[in-house]
DNA sequence: CGCGGCCTTGAGCCCTATCAAGGCAAGTGG
DNA sequence: CCACTTGCCTTGATAGGGCTCAAGGCCGCG
């Protein structure tokens, strides 16, 4: 049951950089905002808790009156077909901005898997409110096109990496948000099951297992529980040998 | 050998809805800019005339300068991997925005496939000017998240779909591009090698020609010549089944 | 302690990649 | 005007990665 209370605009972040992720695995900075435009931001949002896990904080086809900011949690985006087929088009995790619509509805689904809390904005007020701050605007603009530019990275792994390392890419992604990576013990937790890594990588929750074997087989990362797994990055970065 | 000359700001178009595509396989009218808008932005770029079919407008790693903007012809952006695998991540049709930059650098790699005329702005003068121009700021933000939206699309397609749907999708989009579909006799002209295709559709340039054998088999399409091809619309949207 | 959801492993098959070779069309030079 | 070249397209044979169906194991929770 989500609860809805008065916006503090002290954590309000937006993370993004003004190009591809530098060092892969490395957490984004959040944009340069003012305090008072980030007070300002504030006042046009409404802060809603996401407690239970698995909620859903917006509907394909459902009316699009709000477009969200997470401030803290994990949030899953996907897409059913007719079929009933799912594909997860993006994790979220604090400071990514969700909630893309067409013609007033949304286009996917979002729902949290890790206990959240996000800030909503009504979209028109938010447009209005963009046009009247155009320092403002230009952070959701280079938000934007940061994460055009994780799609189209996306696209170069689906459309090119097999799925051992289209499961290590994701990895050492995952090991970019602090929160859930040790980074002491270099182990990260995983707050989503193999279906949804599977439904992200465009492939089954068996073969996501079966990868998982391959490369603890290679030593590049061991299983201390399902969901808890140290990683060795160092391998798993050579292993993915990106661009 | 690319030209250069004045800018006439007659013809600058940005193509994108503010949502989804709406009918599938229908091009995207313009974004409502003004004349004097359009005059604005005219001011801030270059016209550059790419003749000779395949000749690099901007290269992965290199420096970046400019951001562009087509007026005509086709462009197809790829990323190349240090194996030497190609991905193609877009095709750009006219009024499309490209030439994604990280920290200096071009991420993709830009040719043109066609005959084609681009207008580009210096970067900096670009940010400098939109955000002096929050209604044109904002014309680029739609734009953005337009972008967005297909790249995620492609994911959908690629996640999910065979080879075979992944081309009838993309020869529907094709299809939406006038000038290369002549509405009366339904006849698609493809400004792209199969190998192109291949490596936009995350396969190789055999598989593309099988999967065409196996949709002109079904009766949803005639190859007249290599790149023409007559499509029988209704049916190749049966199949896609989006949605 | 038993249940249910999630994870893992196995067997068999299919789709697609890869390697190889031949066809076709356009352009070139004699 | 015709042989030759070259790039692109198509088809065939074969192998393998990943999907699907099936079943068993593990863990947290009531």
């Amino acid at each position: 049951m989500p609860r809805s209370s008065k916006p503090s605009s002290a954590d309000i972040r937006i993370r993004a950089t003004r190009g591809w992720p530098r060092e892969h695995g490395e957490e984004a900075p959040d944009l340069a905002l003012t305090g008072s435009e980030k007070a300002e931001l504030g006042r046009v949002a409404q802060i809603i808790d996401f407690r239970t896990v698995g909620s859903e904080i917006f509907s394909q086809g459902g009316d699009a009156a709000f477009t969200y900011l997470l401030a803290d949690g994990v949030v899953r985006i996907y897409h059913t077909l007719r079929s009933g087929e799912r594909q997860i088009l993006a994790f979220h995790w604090p400071g990514d901005l969700f909630g893309l619509a067409d013609h007033g509805k949304y286009v996917n689904s979002g729902e949290n898997i890790a206990s959240s809390r996000v800030y909503r904005f009504q979209i028109r007020k938010l447009e209005r409110f963009l046009l009247k701050n155009p320092n403002i605007q230009d952070a959701f603009l280079v938000k934007a096109v940061y994460d055009l530019r994780n799609a189209q990275r996306q696209l170069i792994v689906m459309g090119r990496f097999n799925i051992s390392r289209r499961l290590a890419v994701f990895l050492v992604d995952c090991s970019a948000h602090e929160h859930y990576f040790d980074q002491s013990k270099q182990i990260l937790t995983l707050p989503m099951s193999r279906y949804d890594i599977a439904d992200y990588l465009g492939t089954s929750a068996e073969t996501v297992t079966r990868a998982l074997t391959r490369l603890e087989g290679e030593g590049m990362l061991h299983r201390v529980t399902a969901r808890d797994i140290k990683l060795q990055l160092n391998q798993l970065k050579a292993f993915i040998d990106f661009d």
